[in-house]
DNA sequence: TGTACATCAGTGAACGCGCGTTCACTGATGTAC
DNA sequence: TGTACATCAGTGAACGCGCGTTCACTGATGTAC
């Protein structure tokens, strides 16, 4: 991440507005990263952007280069980790991703349910910005995963994040409550058995 | 659809000009489908729609009262009928499904792949449209599905959809080579197993 | 059937709004001596 | 330590481009008699 490279660049010359600099920054990626998993890339200007981490959008140009940028470094910053923590196997994970809670909170959830196509049909620095996120992803799940070989843990590791993140995504598509319920319960079974 | 609404509508006084609207709406909706899928709804123009269709932009208002809404009829035009019929079981439609030739034909493929998480941050419109959809894929998919109970059979239906379009999603995200392809191969044996 | 009239799909210029980006300026931060 | 100077994050007005939408106009289609 940039901001390593910055504290880098500073060496020991700490000074107290370089400390605001990286929590704006930081709080920018923060606000940036909400808004577009509940909204969308082009759903949200830079000046909400600015205004929602507490400045005016004239000051953008002093962290990012431009909106791509942003989108690009706000998608490296959007790792799962947070989800993957305090569950023990890949049964309970898919408990607490594939919940009501989940489904209807875009702002705090996976960016691969809420950003996935979009990434999927963007440019290279984006697709490989989201990449690392999802390495990182699936090494952890492999970790949690039943199987006998490492072959066996991989397979069901990528097999139950893929049903994961599908499944989340349909159940936000369906504007049926029955049918959106329906799909993570039996997905969430799925996963359990 | 409006278009069988529209043939009710004339009734039996059939007129030349009207069967070359009812041509271009369909050329409108298929060229939007394509462009879509491929670039996202905000990716594409009014304008490119229409001359992708063989018209200018101004006639646009002739066939749809705003881009709003043919994204709405674009969607409901979206079905994925045409990928089940060749596949008598849910292995070997996972296996055209999970190719990669699928992968890299974003405006032929499947719309919840491309558009699924810009339809689910979408307003109840555009999110109601691609339901049908998704009842349609789930029914058809559920006649194909293994099982004893009916239960059984709809749960291995939901969760093998779920799994496609999550894993081909994915694979479309990775910029690197090796993944892509490794979460197209893995899922393919878990839904072929 | 033929003729006068009405309709309306289609054209392309123009409008106007929104948004990414720029810029002159300010004042606090931080530095040099 | 104190003072003069340099830097630069931050502000808010302004720019300019793109795109959805509108509109006056055309000419072919279709209708009425």
């Amino acid at each position: 991440m940039t901001v390593i490279l910055y504290i880098v660049k500073c060496g020991d010359t700490m000074r107290v507005t370089k400390d605001q600099m990286v929590k704006s920054r930081l709080a920018i990626l923060k606000a940036a990263g909400k808004l577009f998993r509940k909204r969308g890339f082009e759903g949200v200007t830079v000046a909400e952007v600015m205004e929602a981490a507490g400045l005016t959008h004239g000051a953008f140009y002093s962290y990012f280069t431009s909106k791509q940028d942003l989108i690009a470094e706000t998608l490296e910053a959007s790792v799962e980790s947070k989800w993957v923590q305090s569950a023990p196997s890949i049964g309970e994970y898919a408990g607490q991703y594939l919940s009501k809670k989940h489904r209807d909170d875009f702002a705090n959830g996976c960016v691969f349910a809420s950003l996935g196509s979009d990434v999927a049909r963007s440019n290279a620095e984006l697709r490989h910005a989201l990449t690392g996120g999802l390495k990182t992803q699936l090494a952890k799940l492999e970790e949690h995963a039943h199987g006998k070989s490492v072959e066996d843990k991989r397979q069901s590791a990528i097999t139950a994040w893929a049903t994961m993140v599908g499944a989340l995504m349909l159940s936000r598509i369906s504007d049926d409550k029955e049918l959106s319920d329906e799909i993570l319960e039996r997905t969430t079974l799925s996963l359990t058995q």
